[in-house]
DNA sequence: CCTTAACTTCACAAATTTCTGAAAGAAGCG
DNA sequence: CGCTTCTTTCAGAAATTTGTGAAGTTAAGG
């Protein structure tokens, strides 16, 4: 059998998984550690892991650690809990947290969009550069609203099929 | 007056924009120059512009604007264009070449689907980790579904608004 | 309070990435 | 055909990023 005594899934299995699913979060642009710490947080068995668990298993210093975690934070691919009555902290990962974080790219989105209004408002509104821009600036917020109104068939949808 | 003869815009205006949008994508992952690169077009008059006027504008060397270009261009998100009878190539974006690049972010999800797929047949789909990974791996799904409708949604919107 | 366990921050070393100048490679034009 | 003009490739220097060990900080438990 692969399944190996206390409790263990085969240990191989699991790395190889994280291993190659974060490569291909790292090759769209995620931290490298950030991209390991989340894949191993998606597939452990509760979809909780401590800090020194997350060490140990994917072999990296407590520092590591600390910064894939606050960065994974920050972004909401994962939630902290701070485990009651002990200094232990654990990071979870639950099945709709990439909903949280798909929905927390807003904050770019704004961000690009008051550039671009910057932007139209130097160069004109009526020279060719400005419509350009005018034309881009509507377009993130058309797909602004519709990640909104999309976001809430997933929700009604994940309900039907894995229960709220 | 800001505007200056010889059909310019008031060149510190331009720069501004380019350098503060630029500085946008690069906070979402964009490599620097590729994002000068982009925000220049973008801000350009006709939205076309050659090796030269960018090396120029945005002071880099060719060689950095070849290497901006081909990663632009591998992502869709300027199309080449050799001008006919001449050595000299062309840059161009234009107003809905976000709905292109967007659209070709399908791929990234593609992969990353295989890779979730991986995860839950190698760890069992009666696992709870292989049950988070199913949900995850559903909710892509429906994101590249929701968004090929979304994109089509836009194309109608964009014809009224801006015309063709 | 003091001890101890845990996380975070800091400074540095290592690795990677980025940009440049120079040379090589296409492609029009005479 | 060779010249000229533009683009790409290449090797290396410079800058940035990344991950570590070690010191610092916070908070539980005696």
């Amino acid at each position: 059998m692969t399944e190996a005594a206390g409790g263990g899934r085969d240990a191989e299995s699991v790395s190889k998984f994280v291993e190659s699913f974060a490569a291909q979060l790292v090759e769209a642009g995620m931290q490298r550690m950030a991209a390991r710490v989340f894949a191993a947080l998606l597939s452990s068995d509760k979809g909780v892991m401590t800090s020194a668990e997350l060490g140990e298993q994917l072999q990296i210093s407590p520092a590591a650690v600390s910064g894939a975690v606050r960065y994974l934070a920050q972004t909401h691919m994962v939630s902290r809990e701070r485990e009651p009555g002990s200094r232990r902290e654990r990071y979870r990962v639950r099945g709709d947290q990439w909903y949280e974080a798909l929905t927390n790219r807003e904050a770019v989105l704004k961000r690009w969009e008051a550039a671009l209004r910057e932007g139209v408002s130097s160069l004109g509104a009526d020279t060719p550069a400005g419509r350009r821009m005018a034309e881009t600036l509507a377009f993130f917020e058309f797909v602004e609203g519709e990640v909104a109104a999309m976001m809430e068939r997933w929700r009604e949808r994940r309900e039907k099929m894995f229960g709220a």
